[in-house]
DNA sequence: AAGCTAATGTAGGCAGTGTCAACATCATTT
DNA sequence: AAATGATGTTGACACTGCCTACATTAGCTT
């Protein structure tokens, strides 16, 4: 392929990369479809060729970033090697926390207010497969005693609520450094995930 | 004043109640000075005479929000009535996430991620009072035994994140309606912060 | 292998936006 | 009453999202 390929091979990909990058970088804000190109070096109305507008590749990113956020806290159950479904579930939500905080980007487009405002098809069915997948496992925990009398979504909402709120203001340290815990990143998610789904004592 | 007054005599406040009123119905992404101008009924650029840009705009409806926010977080832990830590800061969780689920576009600017990335000193001065009145009463209970061993900043984070996580997920319905409680909006709030500060039994 | 078609990339243009500078009007102080 | 600063207007510039028309190429059909 000549240096000077008229025909990039992978935009797409390169946009939804590129697109992570400069909002870790600049922020959401500035993201924009033109600066995306310049960065990448093609022209700048290419990235409409695979994203119909700007929502789409945000919507685009937040549903990439909904499919990591699954398959980290699925694979944190998994590697946790345990049955018992309040370590699963503890598991899940250190899988989840730490895949939050170490991507930034995605965390960003998944819960940007304009995307889930109106969501597509593809979003939908992406927010939908995770939601299952966490709310079965908290149902487990209910079944196996934690919370017994509270309403399931409620104690979703909760257990869910915590990674998600402790990403945010985290992230930005939101609420200043006196309340930006000093300890390192995985000791900080184990004992803050440990308060929403203790763990059993053996 | 004749009805086409040269001056508006309140521009400021009400460039804020039309932003937060943009906000509220088309989403933060669609809040653009000029609108702001045209719904007024001033000229585009007035606008820039009462903030230097557009991140001022956001920081001052953010700044707005924090001391809202706190204003509704100490008068319920007033209205509770009641001296034990506990019910206190019950009350005061409670407060909050009311107040963030009943002023959606002030809680979407205290959140917006380009707001708080760089804050001005004014917002950052306005989010230090809020932080130090929640963190003062999370030691009072913490002091009164609950989650005793657990690091002050990590039971403050677990404490914040819960109404802050529960809010962003219930606003936008983020995770679809299997975890959007059908309960009346106090009830909810009643449960959900009942899971973070348990109340002492009488 | 040749050619056709759809996919992909480019160039230019349009409307809308944030921001600035120059000017107009008014309120307040002196 | 005059001066001065605050407030509002107008016009301009660069930038953005998005559209249309055109250029290049990949891949399939024959």
């Amino acid at each position: 392929m000549p240096a000077t390929a008229y025909h990039h091979g992978n935009l797409s990909e390169a946009i939804l990369i590129e697109a992570a990058e400069i909002i870790d970088k600049e922020g959401i804000e500035a993201l924009s479809l033109r600066g995306i190109a310049r960065a990448i070096g093609v022209s700048h109305s290419a990235p409409n060729r695979h994203f119909a507008n700007k929502k789409a590749l945000l919507e685009a990113l937040a549903s990439m970033g909904w499919h990591e956020a699954r398959d980290a806290t699925l694979a944190a159950a998994e590697q946790c090697g345990s049955d018992n479904p309040h370590r699963r579930l503890n598991a899940m939500g250190r899988g989840f926390l730490r895949w939050a905080l170490n991507n930034r980007a995605l965390f960003r487009a998944i819960y940007h207010p304009d995307v889930s405002r109106q969501a597509s098809d593809s979003l939908h069915n992406a927010v939908e497969t995770f939601a299952e997948t966490v709310q079965s496992a908290i149902q487990a925990t209910q079944q196996d005693g934690r919370h017994s009398q509270v309403p399931l979504p409620v104690l979703a909402l909760f257990t869910n609520a915590v990674p998600t709120g402790a990403a945010m203001l985290l992230l930005d340290s939101v609420l200043g450094e006196a309340m930006s815990p000093d300890l390192e990143q995985e000791e900080l998610v184990a004992q803050l995930i440990d308060l929403v789904v203790p763990l059993p004592n053996q």
